[in-house]
DNA sequence: TAGTGTTACATTGTCGACAGTCGATTGTTG
DNA sequence: CAACAATCGACTGTCGACAATGTAACACTA
């Protein structure tokens, strides 16, 4: 499922990207953003003409578009009966939290086993803007960092495959995230416990920082299965 | 990506299943089996019209279909370039053995911390069916039970995301398999190793059960990795 | 009233035609 | 002869229209 779309180094730096993308993948875009921010509520149901009249489009790129939403794991398609926003039961979000530990710390691990865990400056940059915004409060922006700091870790595992399985565990794990508010009281904690992993890592300590990771995760679950009031089944 | 179709509790148990599929659907399967089966090697171009006249149909489906192959990662789809069979490198091979063992490992660990790990009748059933064919030397019903074998391991961890990325991972083995050429040297070899295997997880033992793995599936990659020459890049 | 045909409707699946894009080839110019 | 522009061809991307499918509501029968 390589549909990865990095940075793109071209010459030209700034020059406002002329969207050459085809069409498909810009309502991808779009619709996607819609999902996780959580303007379409799972099970929201994406009725192909009616997204096409509304974008101005033809049908073609909009199936397209909901095919790779399919791709990325945001909706379900039945033949013949049509496409909706997935719902996440309990059972999904436990798993997908299960998942997500299992990768990292395979990350994690492979990161040190190939000595490169000397070299992760960039992530220590994303920490200390972490801490400036966890004064700010702005928890929106802190769920952007946060997702950019465990995509970075990923990343530097340099494994095609895992990187490729992660950008669907990522997308659902945002999902997720749009349906809690956190508090800005765990904000400082957050961006501490990240900064925990991190000086974990660099210490070569693959185990310990896998731990340390896991408990960072499983305290997210847990905030939000708390806040589930008997949800949606998928 | 949930593609599942569980047994569905209708009433009326046997009324096997009316192939009511949508023409796409159906050529993702058949172009599928070519890839798997090696009569579409890496590389080779997938042009829609050509594919759509050579089955008789229109350019939709197949372009549908195309998008579910690059969902399952055997198919690498550039805009306005095309399709082609996607390549797999040295890299990406040792790559995919690696989460290969990572996924199974957790399969098995979470199947004895459920506590499930005394009910795996098929699974032992199984074996026996594969020391069968060892001794009759059918290479190509030997991968078919193999396959199963381990399919079978990630369901009994009941996880859907689990299962739904092991539906990558097994299709792009079967497409690694495809390259080499068994011994049948190897046939009882292989039956004994997953014998192994499945008695040590009855034994509760996932740790060990899982080394056992990652061995087995180690020698596989090897068999293969020896057998390259010089292949191609990605 | 329970169950079974029937019909209408909304939605997806498929089709053939046209427009857009990219790489290669050819032609042109210094 | 090298570097660049125009052209060509093959292919994918997009479009609007038609066919196939599934659901729900309704009428019908026993």
């Amino acid at each position: 499922m390589p549909q990865s779309e990095p940075p793109q180094p071209t010459g030209h730096p700034p020059l406002g990207e002329i969207s050459n993308l085809p069409l498909s993948e810009r309502i991808a875009d779009q619709v996607r953003e819609m999902i996780l921010n959580g303007d379409l509520g799972p099970g929201a149901p994406l009725v192909e003409i009616a997204l096409a009249s509304s974008l101005g489009v033809s049908r073609a790129p909009v199936r397209e578009a909901l095919r790779i939403l399919s791709l990325d794991g945001l909706v379900e398609t039945i033949p013949y009966r049509g496409t909706t926003v997935r719902g996440l039961s309990r059972r999904d979000i436990e798993g997908l939290h299960e998942i997500r530990t299992l990768h990292e710390g395979f990350a994690i691990r492979r990161i040190v086993r190939a000595g490169r865990h000397g070299d992760l400056g960039d992530l220590a940059a994303q920490c200390d803007e972490m801490d400036r915004i966890a004064q700010s409060g702005d928890l929106r922006a802190l769920n952007l960092v946060d997702e950019r700091f465990h995509r970075s870790l990923i990343e530097r595992a340099e494994h095609d495959l895992l990187t490729s399985f992660w950008r669907t565990i990522a997308m659902q794990v945002r999902q997720v995230m749009a349906m809690r508010n956190r508090r800005i009281a765990d904000a400082a904690l957050i961006a501490a416990n990240h900064r925990r992993i991190l000086e974990t890592i660099v210490a070569g300590d693959a185990d310990g920082a896998a731990l340390l990771l896991e408990a960072h995760v499983a305290d997210g679950t847990d905030t939000v299965l708390a806040s589930w009031a008997e949800g949606d089944a998928s």
